[in-house]
DNA sequence: CCCTGATTCGC
DNA sequence: GCGAATCAGG
């Protein structure tokens, strides 16, 4: 074989589209197209215009989120939704951390479509396990999510979407705090 | 420390 | 055009 499989052919672009608007992460493509990398994967993306899948453009009140230098960044992207599935069995979350106040426009139901991952007692609870409960506490069959959490939160992606809904608030701020 | 995408810039 | 390095964040 003259190609290791690391150009983009139309078949490879193809399925990076594909894989991309299907909701993959970048390394989740990247691995399943093999001899490339992540940022490999992001910039063809990028390139291609496919970027800002779940976000749309916002021409107004925006920039300075993060360009330290000379930057002349296209702004066109019109970003299609695609349907999100809908829902379940979910069993009323605990969600009692809501610092959103009363905000009749929003409400809080979210959908969990995510996968049954492998379910936890709290004797298997991990320090990077998604806490989310599952089931009545008082039953002995009551489980976490399990899940692998973002690191420094209680929760996995996921449900820290949904436990940390709203707060349309940005926090969008400048800040170099490196050391 | 794990991960995510976004952007820059040398190649 | 490409992607590693870097950045910004959950």
């Amino acid at each position: 074989m003259i190609d290791a499989g690391a150009t983009w052919t139309d078949e490879r672009v193809e399925l990076l589209k594909k894989l991309w608007t299907d909701g993959l992460s970048a390394s989740q493509i990247a691995a399943e197209l093999g001899n490339v990398t992540r940022n490999a994967v992001i910039g063809k993306v990028h390139r291609l215009g496919l970027s800002g899948r779940a976000k749309d453009a916002k021409p107004a009140a925006s920039t300075a989120t993060a360009r330290p230098r000379k930057a002349t960044r296209a702004p066109s992207a019109p970003a299609p939704l695609p349907p999100q599935p809908h829902p379940n069995n979910v069993v009323v979350a605990p969600i009692a951390l809501q610092p959103v106040t009363q905000e009749p426009s929003v409400y809080i139901e979210d959908d969990l479509a995510v996968p049954v991952s492998e379910r936890v007692t709290i004797m298997d609870l991990r320090e990077s396990m998604c806490r989310w409960p599952m089931g009545d506490p008082t039953k002995p069959e009551f489980r976490f999510c399990g899940a692998r959490s973002i690191t420094g939160l209680p929760y996995c992606t996921h449900h820290a979407r949904v436990a940390y809904q709203p707060v349309a608030d940005r926090k969008r701020d400048r800040r170099l705090a490196r050391a």
